[in-house]
DNA sequence: TCCGACCTTGCGGATTTCGCAGATTCGGCC
DNA sequence: GGCCGAATCTGCGAAATCCGCAAGGTCGGA
């Protein structure tokens, strides 16, 4: 699921210099291209260019390699509670044994839409949506509890989303 | 000439109407258009036409409706920790008194991305994006539990996140 | 000095976007 | 049923954008 990075790797790609955990370093140029689309995800390449102080072409580039690398993507994002999800939860989770197994299972489950692993009093916190109550309910005590090395869950059912940004940079 | 997978319009709901709660009401096309950009923002919309079963024109005009609605938006979206957030946490909340005022205060912070008021044994989680332990230190210490209400905190800081998903629909 | 990575400029052609006018459908109303 | 207004869809040029490509320039490291 992680490689994209090294797929497709031949010699045309060029990372100058990867920090250590094999993620691509960016520069002031890539920020801002990044801040750009992250107020308008169609904006022209040209523009974006203008913007930044890069011609056309570059900021394609630029664009192309920041998807490739999975850097960034470029997507839509909704309000689930207007698309028909009713019930979401964040779950916290404590394992026994190795976390990250179990960390790949929440990932591989569809109804996850988040799972970060954590230092506290969970290992794991996974964020589910669901349509109903016992979609939730299916998904919290057969599918997770029962994952082997699970030791305990905690749920927190969501009652109104106040906040939802995705303008990291732009502040 | 495009009998598609859509075909029968004739006792389709294409209600522009509102429920209750003022959130318009999404029709199935509205949806398939939906998915079609969480798959891929940039997408032309000809491509999202044939695949949903409309004309160019009319995607267009429905995909500015839904953002204009803000029903959608079309962003470029990143894993905070490759675009120099080093620091993230999740910020489990108490609070006595008027829960949703408090919510509004931390609404209002820019190193909060992410507020949900919930049930459960906090009555809000909250996510912080920070550039560095100092800053997250102040932001939970200094700003978080100094709120008038708040009455105890419980952090949990990131190490690894695994999965980021923005495909509500889409299965 | 050579080489690799990256940017720029320029160029056409294919594709996409955009605005608008004319159909078509829907829902309400008599 | 029949009529009307609003919303929606379609078709179609014109403008803008995307996309690949090539030649040349710059910078820094081996």
């Amino acid at each position: 699921m992680h490689s994209e990075v090294v797929a497709s790797r031949s010699a045309d790609q060029r990372d100058s210099r990867e920090s250590r955990n094999g993620t691509p370093q960016l520069d002031a140029v890539s920020l801002a291209i990044i801040e750009q689309l992250q107020e308008d995800g169609r904006r022209p390449y040209a523009a974006i260019g203008k913007a930044v102080g890069l011609s056309e072409a570059a900021v394609r580039q630029r664009v192309q390699k920041l998807l490739d690398q999975g850097v960034m993507q470029i997507v839509a994002v909704t309000d689930p509670l207007t698309v028909g999800f009713r019930r979401q939860a964040m779950v916290g989770i404590n394992v026994e044994g190795d976390v990250e197994s179990i960390a790949d299972a929440l990932t591989d489950m569809s109804e996850v839409e988040y799972v970060v692993m954590t230092a506290g009093s969970f290992d794991i916190l996974a964020e589910i949506v669901c349509e109903d109550d016992d979609h939730l309910l299916d998904v919290i005590n057969k599918r997770i509890r029962s994952l082997p090395g699970v030791r305990s869950t905690e749920s927190f059912v969501y009652l109104k989303l106040k906040k939802q940004t995705y303008m990291w940079g732009t502040r």
